[in-house]
DNA sequence: ATGGCCATCCGTGATGGA
């Protein structure tokens, strides 16, 4: 199962790049952000017609995000984020698809810093990383996608010196992504490639991205169950050079299929030795693991 | 250090982005 975030930068100036995209990568599943749009003049009908269903939150301009899927129904099981009933910006939508909880999110820019916006993007991440708390206490298995707007080392920056003090990059900032990886999410692309150098939005001045001038800021986040089952993790910043594209490129990751718990008589007759050894099938030989990486079965338990 | 670009909206500039 391939699952894709993409900031696509007004996705009504963008349709015609994001079914491009669709095409082309044929994503199973995908997160957007910055609609730019209000609720009505989502283009539900091209994205239908491009074979994907849909929710989204919408919002006049600003913001906006939305997930699609062409693998079975969407549930959706929130919008917006709880802590705070005055927040009127659409930055985060969560929904229950082909077996997955997913939440897809546009955390807030927050620059200038210091500034109300930066203190907005703060008490944005607190309450992102509350809610995240619970996802991952559930032992469901939980992605969290989207633009954080945080790179998380230096490693994710062109030029690292030069953004010290900006909001997404600032010590506060980074403090937070750090407190909510803490809790058990693995950073999908980091994992996969832990010393490239990964950028995922090039801005549009002084030829960015000819000069690959770019920052990591758009994440995949997984909970230990999804974690286990990460094949791949890549970025389409091929995507970034094409004609009125986005400023960020699409990022995606796959998935295996979870793995049954069949019998350990099946394993021991289908695999050798190499593979027997992984099988979590009652065996008691599965690799150590934190206690929250059990199985939903285990963690339905009282 | 500055400014560069792009999308949106009842627009002809302002604002937000990162």
């Amino acid at each position: 199962m391939k699952i894709a975030t993409y900031n696509v930068n007004g996705v009504n100036g963008r349709l015609p790049v994001l079914l491009r995209w669709l095409a082309e990568a044929a994503p199973d599943i995908v997160c957007l952000q910055e609609l730019k749009a209000p609720d009505e003049r989502f283009p539900i009908e091209a994205i239908r017609a491009a074979g994907y269903d849909a929710i989204w939150h919408g919002q006049k301009s600003w913001n906006g995000v939305a997930i699609l899927s062409r693998v079975g129904s969407i549930q959706e099981t929130r919008r917006g984020l709880p802590g705070d009933p005055d927040d009127s910006h659409s930055r985060y939508i969560e929904a229950a698809v082909n077996g997955l909880l997913i939440g897809g999110l546009y955390l807030p820019n927050g620059n200038p810093r210091p500034g109300p916006k930066f203190d907005y993007k703060l008490r944005w991440f607190d309450r992102l990383i509350d809610h995240a708390a619970g996802l991952m206490a559930s032992g469901l298995p939980v992605m969290l996608a989207g633009d954080f707007n945080v790179m998380p080392t230096e490693r994710d920056v062109y030029k690292p010196e030069r953004w010290t003090d900006d909001a997404l990059f600032a010590p506060e900032v980074r403090a937070a992504y750090v407190r909510l990886l803490d809790q058990g999410w693995t950073d999908a692309l980091r994992r996969l490639h832990p010393d490239e150098k990964i950028y995922t939005f090039w801005d549009y001045f002084r030829n960015a991205f000819a000069r690959d001038a770019g920052l990591r800021i758009d994440h995949l986040l997984l909970s230990p169950a999804l974690s286990e089952r990460l094949v791949r993790a890549e970025v389409d910043s091929h995507v970034r050079g094409w004609e009125k594209t986005s400023d960020h490129a699409p990022v995606w990751i796959e998935l295996a299929e979870p793995r049954r718990r069949r019998p350990v008589r099946q394993v021991e007759e289908t695999k050798n030795g190499r593979t027997a050894p992984r099988t979590e099938a009652g065996t008691g030989t599965a690799p150590a693991r934190p206690r929250r990486a059990r199985g939903r079965r285990a963690e339905q338990q009282p």
